[in-house]
DNA sequence: GCCGTTTTCGGCCCGACTGTTTTCAGTCG
């Protein structure tokens, strides 16, 4: 049997949770823990299926007895008895329907088959051409299904975190005008330093809700207000984005945070250990069950106090291990910015960048950094010891900063370097990429980097699944094989801080973590100002977990080079 | 269907909005 990604898996117990809504089976716990189950495996920072085969399926949290069967099935014949039975008469195409935002099970069903659309496209026509009317939809209804396939449309491009970021700071110094507002902040995907953000919402503490809420509409971003509500507003700004913004007295802020920051699965762990303890959390506060009393927080570290536990950073609410571990008091000391001496990967106009290696250099000095690697492409028709004099003329007029001598060497399609070896020894420091042939098998590109680990001249793999945001998926690479190679010679990933190309993705870099494989975070800079890519590059460094010991640029400048050098003295 | 710091039975996160519902169903974050 073909291996089914996690992504599959989730869908086809998702559809499963669907059928038994539509069609009125069970109850709707069940129907919960189907989604539960699918979420979890979604999450899930290895492959269900080598879950399966290790026979640990139990290990994976929302999966009970049943489900194990079920999935036991599915790997060993590729379906299931009772999936089948489920979804028996449910047209695929209501299925489809169910990732429209604000299409449900049910209606999803009743556009399939009272208003017989049989795909997206279909649906758009019977729309347009009042057939969808006629079937006995609402126009409420309609306008909702229009607005949820538009969404869904361009919601296919989801925003880079620092233009998402850069949209929530105008609006919070727009709503900061307001006398009344006495803090503001990007919640939900954005606070957790997502390298993508679907929606953007924001929550505010003021003194007087109704006027912050006035100001909000009126912002000169705001387009239309969708709608309002006693503490919350939803507005469509003049670039077509849908903006949510929710709004507490300063007493409650701490719990407004809270309950918007986490992600999901974040939220309900938290809740239902609250729960066995008697206590209901929500954004007002933290109730007491038995007396009915209210406490509302101030600050988040208030709201987790109630369990007695640490505060997980916002980075890593994702229900991946954060509970257990703020509950234990062990939570990791993540790396921080301060911590970084300086930037590893760096491009000037000797190749694809577009600044002099002074003016780079100069940039990374200013940032307070105590060293950088330049790093250009090895493209052939480089002047080398042009290239290398000029960093070595900075070393010696600037003794309280260092240039690493580096280069970003393609792996070429054959899985060669482009440079030969007597051009590599001549450099401090050389991370080896892939430019080139993405589509080639993953066993071709796995051999690929391989060559590159094992190869003594280089240190590092470049933004090692070379995926770019909105426009190219990474390559697939055999990770196993990879971490145990970056393991046996001693090398180290990029995390590429790059907003397009945040590369690692944290779910590997987790992997790495847990392995304690050598980290480098970096921003792939290409100008000076790509230099302050650096925050995203930490953040999401943070999202895999990572601390301070493990990332090589965190070092002091003689272990560095000391580290550097140690692989092609071995050989 | 899942799960356990009173529980192997009896609960299951929480609250809000929208629509046409006069008391609730569907959907979302």
């Amino acid at each position: 049997m073909p291996a089914f990604s996690n992504a599959k898996v989730a869908e086809i117990l998702r559809g499963v949770g669907a059928a038994y809504q539509i069609k009125g089976l069970g109850n709707k716990f069940q129907i919960i823990a189907y989604e539960n189950a699918a979420t979890s495996i979604e999450h899930a920072t290895e492959s269900v299926y080598e879950f399966w085969k290790e026979k640990k399926l139990d290990e994976i949290p929302g999966v009970g007895s049943h489900l194990q069967t079920y999935l036991d099935e599915l790997f060993q014949t590729g379906k299931v008895k009772h999936f089948a039975e489920v979804t028996k008469g449910i047209p695929e195409a209501a299925l489809t329907f169910l990732n429209i935002p604000g299409v449900g099970p049910k209606t999803a069903y009743k556009l399939a088959v009272e208003g017989q659309a049989s795909s997206i496209a279909d649906l758009k026509d019977r729309i347009s051409s009042g057939k969808l009317q006629k079937a006995g939809f609402s126009t409420k209804a309609i306008d909702n299904i229009t607005r949820g396939i538009s969404q869904l449309q361009g919601l296919k491009k989801r925003l880079l975190l620092p233009d998402a970021l850069n949209i929530a700071n105008e609006l919070i110094s727009g709503l900061k005008k307001d006398p009344d507002v006495i803090k503001a902040d990007p919640v939900g995907s954005i606070r957790r330093m997502n390298a993508t953000v679907g929606d953007i919402d924001l929550v505010a503490s003021t003194t007087d809700i109704q006027k912050t809420l006035d100001t909000f509409a009126k912002l000169p971003q705001v387009k239309e207000v969708l709608n309002r509500g006693d503490d919350r507003s939803s507005v469509i700004l003049k670039n077509s984005l849908q903006i949510d913004l929710l709004v507490s007295p300063p007493k409650s802020y701490g719990s407004l945070l809270q309950h918007f920051t986490g992600g999901k699965a974040h939220n309900i762990h938290f809740r239902k250990l609250a729960l066995e303890r008697g206590l209901s959390v929500s954004e007002e506060g933290v109730k007491n069950i038995k007396t009915g009393k209210v406490n509302p927080c101030q600050t988040e570290e208030e709201v987790y106090k109630f369990l007695n536990m640490q505060t997980p950073p916002p980075e890593i609410r994702e229900d991946t291990g954060e509970i257990e571990a703020a509950l234990k008091h062990q939570l990791p000391r993540l790396i921080e910015q301060t911590d970084i001496l300086g930037d590893l990967h760096t491009h000037t106009e000797y190749s694809d960048g577009l600044a002099s290696v002074k003016e780079m250099t100069d940039a990374a000095r200013e940032l307070g950094y105590k060293y950088s690697a330049s790093t250009d492409h090895s493209y052939p028709n480089l002047d080398y010891q042009k290239r290398l004099k000029e960093i070595e003329k900075y070393n010696y007029s600037h003794k309280d900063f260092r240039v690493i001598k580096g280069l970003e060497v393609n792996i070429t399609s054959e899985g060669k370097l482009q440079a030969p070896d007597k051009v590599l020894e001549e450099h401090e420091f050389n991370i080896a990429s892939i430019h080139s042939s993405f589509s080639q098998t993953e066993g071709e590109l796995t051999d690929r980097v391989l060559y590159a680990l094992k190869h003594p001249l280089i240190n590092m793999i470049g933004h090692p699944t070379g995926r770019i945001l909105n426009e190219r998926e990474g390559y697939t690479l055999d990770w196993e094989k990879v971490f145990n190679a970056a393991q046996e010679y001693d090398k180290v990933l990029e995390i590429d801080g790059y907003p397009a190309r945040s590369d690692l993705p944290d779910p590997l870099i987790r992997e790495a973590v847990k392995r304690k494989i050598k980290l480098s975070i970096d921003t792939d800079a290409h100008r000076p100002e790509h230099l302050e890519f650096m925050n995203f590059a930490v953040a999401l460094a943070r999202r895999g977990w990572a601390t301070p010991d493990l990332v090589i640029n965190t070092w002091p400048i003689p272990k560095l080079l000391d580290y550097l050098k140690k692989p092609r003295m071995k050989s």
